[in-house]
DNA sequence: ATGAATGTCTATCAATGCAATAGACTTTGT
DNA sequence: ACAAAGTCTATTGCATTGATAGACATTCAT
């Protein structure tokens, strides 16, 4: 049940790219060389990973001098759902309990196939979680893990 | 977040063995080739992952004619959550939420690193179901569903 | 206009793991 | 002794993953 460099990179990506303080401007706009340096990603595969999600819709850019990576949503708008199904494909960890790419898988009777209940649950667990937690959801637990650890340090 | 061939081939095989119609005698013993041609795995490769099974403790064997394999506990006692960590290693997304396996993923700072939070929640509801669900439970449920099928079927 | 800073795009590569196949060997029952 | 089962190890083809490389396009400052 893994999560490819790909999916854990990009993650990681637009966490930061949300939880960077906002300078007064409306679009805090982040080089690729920021965020390869800040999480220790290689710089040159960053680079696939955002273009992916920029053609996923997910960011937006600007070329030249000054330019970089912004969010093309709210951090309330994105969730990890999306992020992650861009980069790592369906969440279903078989195809016959997928949403969104379901296939047929073969066995004798799919609506009494014990493997599929089951699947069907933990893809259901699955997207319970990361298509109802959004980057901004992830910021303000952030922020509440780091109020908790200040709070005990007392 | 995808099951292999593997794992999916071990998990099938398991509920067979826990499903079949016992025969008066306590131990069912289940041929290899029975499997494969039920569920239409590939034989030579269903013997490697029955093997692997074996030797994990959760299946046992008996060799030579009348032979094959039976369960090594009874089926409320053998998780789903065992054989799939015995065929495709731990259920944890990414290693450092991984009760198993862990191992330091080398982020800034473990305690508030968003991803990590998240994948922990995803890491415990997927053993919250996987753990907590014996072949016995999924025998249960197959038969619920049988009977749901028969009773709207009137 | 030029040049530096940035993102865009495509190709390529080595390593790994997955799924499957093959075949020789061992044990057991009749 | 023979046939029916499981045991074990090697090998193979293939796809995917993670990463690197380099040529190209756009933007901005001067």
């Amino acid at each position: 049940m893994r999560l490819s460099k790909r999916g854990e990179y990009g993650l990681r990506a637009m966490i930061v790219l949300a939880g960077l303080p906002q300078p007064g401007a409306p679009l805090p706009v982040v080089q690729i060389k920021e965020i390869s340096d800040r999480e220790k990603i290689p710089g040159k595969y960053l680079e696939q990973i955002l273009l992916s999600l920029k053609n996923a819709g997910l960011l937006h850019s600007k070329m030249g001098v000054g330019g970089g990576y912004y969010l093309a949503k709210l951090p309330s708008e994105i969730t990890l759902g999306q992020i992650f199904r861009v980069l790592d494909g369906p969440l279903a960890p078989i195809r016959c309990v997928s949403q969104m790419a379901y296939e047929p898988c073969g066995c004798p009777d799919e609506q009494t196939c014990g493997l599929r209940l089951v699947m069907g649950d933990v893809r259901g667990a699955i997207s319970s979680i990361l298509d109802h937690t959004s980057l901004a959801d992830v910021s303000k637990r952030q922020e509440a893990v780091r109020q908790q650890i200040s709070k005990q340090s007392l």
